[in-house]
DNA sequence: ACCTCTCTGGAACCGACACTCCAGAATCCA
DNA sequence: TGGATTCTGGAGTGTCGGTTCCAGAGAGGT
């Protein structure tokens, strides 16, 4: 049940590995992590991580029983990496605030790399899901810490009030999930962030509208209570 | 300006092609598409193509200068086959219920799909967005088309005053595109339809809070008007 | 009917790529 | 310190995949 080995750290078939042999099998993932990013699994020989990480090919197949388990090691190395990244973020996700930061974020990292690749999970799912069934299932698991993640948040807020009884935390990860996914890809195909934006501030704009206590812009039978900057606004409890 | 022969008809360097080879040539196309959203454009070899299509390779590249132009090939004839598809629908998505219906289709389609294979547009967006500078044009192109189509729609019913002055077709459409290409990775990975159904029900339901005229549920001041199904009702104007 | 252009079959080429093998160097642990 | 194990370099192998070539069969226009 419990593997003899932390993950990560073994070798290909549960070989101890020297601190020597980790640091070498950590370069070949982050390389080969970056090239397939890059330019996709099927887009990257086993030559050009040899050359990227710098090890021979003997190297690789030392630490990887084929190319498949280095795809594999990829997979859960990106798990880690974007569930990482956002680790600040995430868990604090229980407020309009936060969820607004979260947003920015991903589109301002996106722009810093001038719309090239999509979700580093994203492509790897298009590419995988129907080919590697073992890959699929890490990214399924992958996904689902991501949109838990996101859940919990909505949840909190829902717990405190924030969101009306009838917001579904659960369905609107999935969807935010979604649209940063599909803006992400239609970006990425644009270079243009856009996409990603309208698609995530949409998504926003409708958990906004599941604000509790909340003076929304156009009410119903009044003309008067516009608001230009179409930010609820919160009101005074009851 | 114009070419000299119809789109799809000509040969590879504008050669005219006789009746029987725009059949050998339609053949090659469809068998290729058919195996790329499949297996993938690099898990697709011109072996495959040559022996799902019964032709030999040398009218492969009778056909096609090389593996990259028949590549290009398919993602014109998948946008095609994309918005042919959907035509029926898009036409008629200037009301809540056909864009329901819209939606409903797409589920039921990737449904008979057994979740196999994502959009034919997204996968080939995913995987030569980076790659191929011609086929990403010309994927632009098609979602543009197809974005298009769904803002028209939304047009439409902001034209005739179903949906409210503030709604933004535009950012409305891209964001239920984003929504399909989202939602279908997510089914893909997962091989459940309940992501696609969600994101798209989702933005769906915020297009409906759009909807001019409308008591919402939980209106300010007031908790007698709960509405359960969570569908607002239309009521009569001024 | 004839000539030209198009279409087709099949063999062959060549580079790329995943993977193997072996021998020597480095590391670990008792 | 010494013996067992792990790590590394580099050359080599077989298959696969994209592409080419040529010669013959077929189709189209005048």
């Amino acid at each position: 049940m419990i593997p003899p080995v932390p993950a990560g750290v073994g070798g290909q078939d549960g070989r101890r590995l020297t601190r020597k042999g980790q640091a070498t099998r950590a370069r070949i993932v982050a390389a080969a992590a970056g090239l397939m990013y890059a330019r996709g699994v099927a887009g990257t020989s086993t030559e050009d991580v040899r050359v990227a990480a710098s090890v021979s090919s003997s190297q690789l197949y030392h630490y990887f029983a084929d190319k498949n388990a280095l795809v594999r090691a990829v997979v859960a190395y990106q798990t880690e990496a974007v569930l990482a990244f956002q680790q600040p973020l995430l868990s604090r996700l229980d407020s309009l605030a936060g969820l607004a930061a979260w947003a920015d974020t991903l589109v301002e990292f996106h722009l810093g790399l001038h719309l090239r690749g999509g979700c580093p999970l994203g492509s790897l799912a298009s590419e995988l899901a129907d080919a590697d069934p073992v890959a699929r299932e890490a990214l399924v698991a992958a996904f689902a810490r991501w949109e838990g993640a996101i859940r919990d948040g909505l949840a909190a807020m829902r717990a405190r009030g924030e969101l009306r009884g009838e917001a579904d935390p659960e369905r609107l990860a999935v969807t935010l999930l979604a649209a940063v996914q599909g803006g992400l890809l239609l970006a990425q195909t644009r270079r243009e962030v856009a996409p990603l934006r309208i698609a995530l501030d949409t998504v926003l704009d409708h958990i906004r509208s599941l604000v509790s206590d909340v003076v929304r812009p156009y009410p119903v039978g009044s003309a008067s209570a516009v608001v230009t900057s179409g930010v609820p606004v919160r009101v005074e409890r009851h």
